[in-house]
RNA sequence: GUGGCCGUAGCUCAGUCGGUAGAGCACAGGAUUGUGAUUCCUGUGGUCGCGGGUUCGAUCCCCGUCGGCCACCCCA
């Protein structure tokens, strides 16, 4: 009786060689970025009390309602994060890293666990890199964010596929005056809202703004406008940070139906989205949480972040054809012998690799027929085939060939490998 | 959680009007050229997603289930 062979689970996706490289690629371009602007790196756990995130990203959020994998462990509740920030702001907490409103600008990098149902661009363990600021309260900062993303997809050639989308959700107060007013004039429509957008009533009514329904959307239109009720401090906040994307040209739309879903966003929100990715158009997205440190426990603490969808990023990167070939390249040389030379080539290839450390070199293995090795060589992808034979060593010379294009095999004395290498790779 | 489409070798697919399966590519080995993208030969590999039903017999019909893709919800 065979046995049924254990899979992945649904939704969780193996990362295999051929796609690594554009992983590789993608988060050295972040990175890049990130270290242009001073941002240090921090990691988290990927388990954390449930607690955690029940408090910060809200109760009554699907994430914490149904998409959250938990389980108990010594009498305790823990849960794989469904996301960055809480964790994040739980260690800069709990190592005084934000202590009186200490600045720091901070970046990771990992998976992230909610159980949804797959679909393109969404996955139940995907990844993010986010981005978190502290103890900064000035809209300069939430300039930089969005500046820092802008050149990102500078760097990634996808900048004219993405639009960034801007709003302000104020202050809490603001906010919930503005919700007590929607939902008002909302209640006594309620039979002409969607189904979805019913419910919602109850339990987000400010996402009824977000609703993909064009009947509730045309309903909307008479509705209550925020900018009626934001507070003077935002308003101020909101157009400073225009009046800077505006002065380093970086363009945008007001959207003032753009609503957050996590509980945490105040003031700033932004989403950069493409028409590019079916559904799941929103590659990166943040805003301003100025309460959330309070929220767990610490002081009143301003801070600003975002997260990208590195997934949705990859997509991206596929459907705009704008990964750079040499991307997929693994390999420098590969090194083929014949004859009884197994160990001279062995040691060869030790001597380069200690004096050429970026060098990356293949050898081949279990010897056989020098025509095969030839085949392995090109399909390698290396630039060079390094050619070893008795009669070649016998005269201190090794064989270069070069299989990107036809060329002629040149001989080097083993003397000069090492610099000639250095010089053509 | 809901809905639509789909499920035959690693990949792309064919096929049996129901009698337990094939091609190309890929992979491994070999022949030849004896330092590579040619040609030729051979081989590995599928109880036709899984389970049940109808039938003498199902991969092909029916039901269920699992998985994949996409969309809703929600979100990166």
């Amino acid at each position: 009786m065979a046995q049924d062979k254990i899979k992945a689970l649904i939704g969780m996706n193996d990362i295999l060689p051929s796609q690594t490289p554009v992983w590789r690629f993608l988060e050295a371009q972040v990175k890049a970025t990130l270290d242009g602007f001073g941002y240090q790196e921090i990691r988290m756990p990927l388990v954390e009390q449930t607690s955690l995130f029940k408090r910060s990203v809200g109760e009554a959020t699907d994430i914490v309602e149904k998409e959250m994998y938990t389980f108990e462990r010594s009498e305790r509740s823990l849960t794989l994060r469904p996301e960055g920030t809480a964790s994040c702001v739980r260690a800069c907490e709990e190592h005084q890293l934000i202590a009186n409103n200490k600045r720091q600008r901070l970046w990771y990098m990992g998976p992230m666990f909610r159980y949804e149902r797959p679909q393109k661009g969404r996955y139940r363990q995907f990844h993010q890199i986010g981005v978190e600021t502290f103890g900064m309260a000035s809209a300069d900062i939430d300039a930089e964010l969005i500046i820092m993303t802008h050149q990102l997809w500078q760097r990634l050639n996808i900048r004219d596929k993405v639009v960034l989308q801007l709003n302000t959700l104020g202050s809490s107060e603001a906010r919930a005056n503005f919700k007590a007013a929607l939902v008002e004039f909302l209640v006594v429509r309620k039979d002409q809202l969607d189904e979805d957008s019913q419910r919602r009533l109850d339990t987000n009514p400010l996402r009824i703004l977000d609703s993909k329904s064009p009947s509730t959307q045309a309903l909307l239109n008479d509705a209550p406008e925020f900018m009626d009720y934001i507070d003077e401090e935002s308003a101020q906040h909101f157009s400073e940070l225009r009046a800077l994307l505006d002065a380093v040209g970086v363009e945008y739309e007001i959207n003032p139906r753009l609503v957050r879903g996590l509980d945490y966003y105040g003031k700033t929100v932004f989403e950069w989205v493409t028409n590019e990715l079916g559904a799941q158009g929103t590659i990166c997205a943040g805003g301003r949480y100025d309460g959330l440190v309070e929220q767990l426990g610490g002081k009143p603490t301003p801070a600003v972040g975002f997260a990208m969808g590195i997934e949705r990023l990859i997509l991206m990167l596929e459907a705009m054809d704008v990964i750079p070939a040499q991307v997929a390249k693994t390999l420098d040389v590969y090194l083929v012998s014949e004859g009884d030379v197994a160990v001279p080539a062995m040691k060869l290839a030790t001597q380069l690799r200690d004096q050429l450390p970026k060098l990356r070199l293949q050898m081949h293995m279990g010897g056989g027929k020098f025509n095969k090795q030839m085949k392995k060589a090109v399909e390698s992808g290396a630039s060079f085939a390094l050619v070893v034979n008795e009669e070649k060593l016998a005269n201190g010379q090794v064989g270069v060939k070069p299989l990107l294009e036809r060329g002629e095999q040149i001989n080097l004395s083993l003397d000069n490998l090492t610099d000639w290498l250095a010089q053509n790779l």
